[in-house]
RNA sequence: GCCCCAGUAGCUCAACUGGACAGAGCAGCGGCCUUCUAAGCCGCGGGUUGCAGGUUCGAGUCCUGCCUGGGGCGCCA
């Protein structure tokens, strides 16, 4: 396990592909905690089916095109005309303009002629617009890119909304003319009448609306485009996974069934993972529209904040630099903890005390443990000995120690089989406890050698197991705390 | 009306996929720093796993029916 270090419970390469599909935020607006959950999980997942040997592709797609899009440009035209967002935070900018664009509209309804007649200009090409459209767009694409390099989450390919445009309305006309689709406009929309097609008696995917009556796009008719773009640009995917709330999984299934009916053999390659929303108290849910949220940049920014006095508190002694990277590691670590360390079908009430608890079971009591076992090793001198078989009878939180380390392997090949980070938040936990039972049991440094020997080896191997799987859930494991 | 999810200690959640006396953390009370970092450790109290049946040697876990709460169901994303 030493030998292995940082690969300690990653698995041989497959040679298999798959996709993940996560975070998906939309531009000109704002991200809120409830992003944070499907952008968290995501990652992780990530990290886990890499661990398990897949070779994982990192996706995200971008809601770029839309009426909050126009309404967002046309309130920036009529009254921010010129203005540019400012460098620290262009998200919450560009959230505000959002905001305000909607209750501008709520109170002169008069104006939304003025947001069509935007609508239809972009949609003719109007090139001073689409100038505007892609400029603004970017700074959307700046702020995701802050928050994004703040939690440490990457990706390989992201792909927008208004590239699958187009191939989506193409992909409806064949679904017409092979007779999948029903075209009523335009007294009514496209339809799959998935039901019908399959012959269900029972209501199962229903009816499907792959384009408005009017011939304009729908997150449908891109979804499909998209869906076989992924396959022609991967053809090898042996998984194409959608990580998507709850509320999404009729739809989801629809798209899914769509593709099969069509005769894509990849249809049963797509998988939608499945999370529950996360809601303020009082089963609030967070509406980017009203306004009435907690932006994502706040809390992270407020954990940072309460950490950094914690660190103050508890351990005055260290460098201001030094404190301010562990109060980074563990106010993002205790957040990235608190969302996975819960069944994905279990919702999430958000509540800033308990967010920003750091008791308790979270990731500061791993980090912790990590912490404690480097100090050992450091006052050791840093030296791991060589290999020493126990002469001595271990000690029952020895055995309990070496036994959880042993598990990490299989619980690796757990998580990514059922896609569950929480195997690991979990184990993560015993890791730390088993390693606290045997820092109060067995003292290491004035222990007689070969005890001596055998215990700095067995502290050795439980710090890197704990930074392994603190990787896996990327969260930092600091040297100090 | 149809479908999905949840219901476990006062609160927030686990439970290695059907296995041993259902476990943690918060909160409350009481202890432990002249020994490797006390963000830690030990102890005490607290449960008819929503209800009623069924399958099984064995059910929080599987099946059926209810109850409560949340969500989804043709032109939102």
């Amino acid at each position: 396990m030493l030998e292995e270090d940082a690969r300690y419970g990653h698995h041989p390469r497959r040679g298999e592909r798959v996709m993940v599909e996560f975070s998906q935020p939309n531009t000109h607006k704002a991200l809120h905690v409830g992003h944070l959950r499907g952008t968290i999980l995501g990652d992780v997942v990530c990290r886990i089916l890499d661990a398990a040997g897949y070779d994982v592709i990192r996706a995200n797609y971008l809601g770029d095109i839309g009426w909050h899009v126009m309404k967002w440009l046309w309130n920036y035209l009529k009254f921010h005309n010129g203005e540019e967002p400012p460098e620290e935070d262009k998200t919450r900018w560009m959230g505000q303009i959002y905001v305000e664009a909607t209750k501008r509209l709520e109170e002169h309804p008069e104006w939304e002629a003025e947001v069509r007649e935007l609508f239809r200009r972009w949609d003719q090409g109007d090139p001073e617009l689409r100038a505007l459209w892609e400029k603004t767009r970017q700074w959307s694409i700046e702020g995701f890119e802050q928050i994004y390099r703040l939690l440490n989450v990457p990706f390989d390919r992201v792909y927008y909304e208004s590239e699958v445009e187009e191939p989506g309305k193409r992909l409806v006309e064949t679904l017409i003319e092979r007779g999948i689709a029903v075209d009523q406009r335009p007294e009514g929309p496209v339809i799959v009448p998935l039901d019908r097609l399959l012959g269900l008696e029972k209501e199962t995917y229903r009816t499907y609306v792959v384009l408005r009556s009017d011939g304009t796009s729908l997150y449908s008719t891109k979804d499909l485009a998209l869906a076989i773009q992924k396959f022609e640009e991967y053809p090898d995917l042996a998984r194409s996974i959608y990580v998507v709330d709850v509320r999404q999984t009729l739809y989801l299934k629809q798209i899914f069934k769509t593709l099969e009916v069509m005769g894509y053999p990849w249809a049963d390659r797509l998988y939608h993972l499945a999370f529950e929303v996360v809601t303020l108290p009082g089963n609030v849910v967070l509406k980017t529209r009203e306004g009435e949220v907690v932006l994502l940049k706040e809390l992270l920014e407020e954990a940072v904040r309460r950490a950094r006095a914690l660190v103050e508190e508890k351990n005055p002694s260290l460098a201001p630099e030094v404190k301010d990277r562990v109060a980074h590691a563990v106010a993002l670590g205790s957040l990235k903890y608190t969302m996975l360390a819960r069944e994905v079908n279990r919702k999430v009430t958000f509540e800033w005390e308990r967010a920003l608890d750091f008791q308790g079971v979270a990731a500061p009591y791993i980090q912790y443990a990590h912490v404690r076992a480097n100090s050992i090793l450091r006052r050791a001198g840093g030296q791991i000995p060589d290999p020493v078989t126990p002469t001595h009878e271990l000690h029952a939180t020895e055995v309990d120690l070496i036994s959880q380390m042993a598990l990490l392997p299989d619980k690796v090949l757990q998580a990514a089989r059922e896609f569950k980070p929480l195997v690991l938040t979990n184990h993560a936990y015993e890791l730390a406890r088993a390693f606290n039972d045997f820092y109060n049991t067995c003292p290491v440094l004035q222990a007689e050698e070969p005890i001596r020997s055998f215990r700095l080896r067995l502290v050795a191997a439980a710090r890197q197991a704990l930074a392994n799987v603190l990787a896996l859930l990327n969260i930092e494991a600091p040297e100090v705390m």
